[in-house]
DNA sequence: GTCTATATAATGATAGAC
DNA sequence: GTCTATCATTATATAGAC
């Protein structure tokens, strides 16, 4: 079972080759693409599309199908770092896995059951991540840890988004390596200024609201 | 020219009505729902909202230009704070404004003119919010001010997305209130933590980076 | 395995009656 | 001002030939 990436040069199964080229066309232009284009992009006609995958619902599941076996495969291959630049990055660094990180990127726009897992996934990585990172010594515990790597999740991953919405030149697989070189350089800066010295001069905001909350949101409190 | 909202109780122009229908459709729904659907929520025919407003296209510009004079009118009668939490929690707050905010939270998702001109418009605000609490002290000075005004209006804007996406329920006027409320109280602790403590625990990570990259973006770097 | 041709449904948009 | 009826286009999906 030879599932092979896209730009594999070589022949994939024509059922592979309409497969990837969906991922890309979706990608690319959204899901509300049709058939025919996707077919068009394959050298094939509109109906041995249906063929394959039945439906052009068939053909989004099989390309969520894809996509996640190609996620679950880099991420054992390399453990990555549990933030979403990082996760991403380390994708894209292959160009090859470029169309498959836009219909990522594709996914958490529109919402839906990839994209829940995939950002729930993100969400474990993080807090393990951050769990690790406290262990070592160079991160600050946190209150409420869970709550604490949800939400840099929400943070990371929604913050790439609309970086790639606010340039969508860039969605696009040739160029995506250069957008994300171009966002990283972007963020980085103040991204690690607000995080190694943080926004507020003093603790007021913070112990203010703690007051108001006195419990962390539960389960697993204190550090 | 009473541009009133549109929970008014009384009676807009048909016009009006079919416009406040179709930000509303648009919003809990995307904007691939048909005419149809916008028309049966107005109480009027398919034709007519052709009559009005010329094509679907043209009905899309007039939710886009409404949506912006509400924005510009709730700016001016109570100054906002710069971030989105803040931006969109005051215009939610009115729970009127509900088909306003989720129309622009779909517009967010999808790119676009307005998106761009709203997401420049959150930077300036941060730019300048931020501004004033360094000038106040309370606000660290950064090395960077309009980058860091930029990066954290991706992060506020994109969080509250992606907490949206992967709630979708919430995507409806009724339940919107309700939904901010519990974004607020999902996020606040960890990222008032985070801001007011930093997340790492020495600055060996930002100077390294500092090093490498002496000068702050510049305009014209290169690589 | 793959194509052509076609059925069926939905879309945006038009024309003209009332 | 508003509706009904309809058109033209596009979409997905099917059927059957090669």
């Amino acid at each position: 079972m030879w599932s092979a990436a896209s730009a594999d040069g070589g022949d994939l199964g024509t059922a592979a080759r309409i497969r990837d080229a969906a991922i890309e066309r979706f990608g690319r232009d959204g899901f509300t693409v049709g058939v025919r284009a996707i077919a068009e992009d394959a050298a094939v006609s509109p109906g041995l599309v249906v063929h394959y995958y039945g439906s052009k619902q068939g053909l989004r599941r099989a390309c969520d199908e894809h996509v996640r076996e190609v996620i679950v495969a880099e991420k054992r291959a390399a453990t990555t770092g549990g933030t979403a630049a990082g996760l991403l990055a380390q994708l894209a660094d292959v160009e090859r896995f470029a169309p498959v990180v836009l219909y990522v990127v594709r996914s958490m726009r529109e919402g839906g059951d990839l994209a829940a897992e995939l950002f729930e996934q993100m969400v474990d990585d993080a807090a393990r991540y951050l769990e690790a990172g406290v262990a070592a010594g160079v991160i600050r515990p946190s209150r409420d840890p869970v709550a604490r790597a949800r939400v840099m999740a929400y943070q990371s991953m929604g913050s790439i988004l609309m970086w790639l919405t606010m340039h969508p030149e860039h969605a696009d697989p040739a160029s995506f390596g250069k957008a994300l070189r171009a966002y990283i350089e972007e963020v980085t800066v103040p991204v690690l200024e607000v995080f190694t010295e943080g926004l507020y001069t003093d603790r007021s905001l913070l112990e203010e609201y703690l007051l108001y909350v006195p419990d962390p949101p539960r389960d697993g409190a204190q550090d």
